[in-house]
DNA sequence: TTGCCACTCATACTAAAGTACCAAAAACAC
DNA sequence: GTGTTTTTGGTACTTTAGTATGAGTGGCAA
């Protein structure tokens, strides 16, 4: 959010010195008002490309669809598992990442299924990346 | 590609009647130089954004390394095994839709497990995404 | 403080997944 | 056509995943 404020703060003083610079191109004559305009042209074009590479790497990375996690029932407990589920780990590998036992993780992961209605855990990854609940 | 032909087209067409426009701004006495230079700058700040749009949903979501399959040495009946396995359906369901008994699949499955480097089926999936040989 | 809920863990079970090894038909290259 | 790879499939086995059920703990709200 600071990026982007400051990104259009530059861009703002960007355009005043242009239109500083037109007003000195008036006087001297008015000898390249094309090569200005292109500038502009070439400058805020750039600029549009930059600006949604980067809220677009936001919204479809790190966009997580926090209220349907709630709707789903889904605890931070159990989210947790799914996320190491998603990495591709196996029960006991979560286990002991998350210092429980098998037992538990198993629980979690059935109640997962149930929640996400789901037979496999696989299919679970497929739909937790469909509701957006997962990073894609 | 036609696409994006024409739009720099019409984009080379719209600077040039903006050239125009800036002779009348300097014949008409410098009214609003300002002004064309905001809209261009406008302008080319969207037109941006909407090719860098077009750009991103062709790389991120068409975008698979088939180069890629081939250095892993991945066959194609591998391969279509991989796509039913992201989906997150079991080895039987995966022998249904291909029409082969599930020994194959589960054959299939082994060695793909292998060639990926993994040692269950989500690290499979989690991996060919990875890859880009799996879309996103 | 009582009741609900999330979290934890266990046992016992069934169902998938995955391994190892073998083998035969089909496709493909040389 | 012969050799190689792909594809198919089987048996027998081990491992992992998932279900069902019960139960203890701690937090939190009414």
């Amino acid at each position: 959010m600071k990026k982007t404020v400051f990104v259009f703060s530059a861009l703002i003083v960007a355009l005043l010195l242009l239109f500083k610079l037109s007003e000195y191109t008036y006087l001297s004559g008015n000898i390249s008002i094309e090569i200005a305009i292109g500038t502009v042209a070439i400058v805020f074009f750039i600029v549009g490309i930059y600006i949604n590479k980067k809220s677009l790497k936001k919204e479809k990375i790190d966009f997580i669809d926090h209220q349907k996690i709630e709707e789903l029932g889904i605890s931070k407990r159990e989210y947790e598992v799914l996320v190491q589920i998603s990495k591709g780990f196996s029960n006991k590998e979560i286990a002991d990442v998350l210092f429980l036992s098998e037992s538990t993780i198993k629980t979690h992961v059935s109640n997962l299924l149930v929640k996400l209605d789901s037979k496999r855990r696989t299919q679970a990854i497929q739909k937790a990346k469909d509701l957006h609940i997962l990073p894609v």
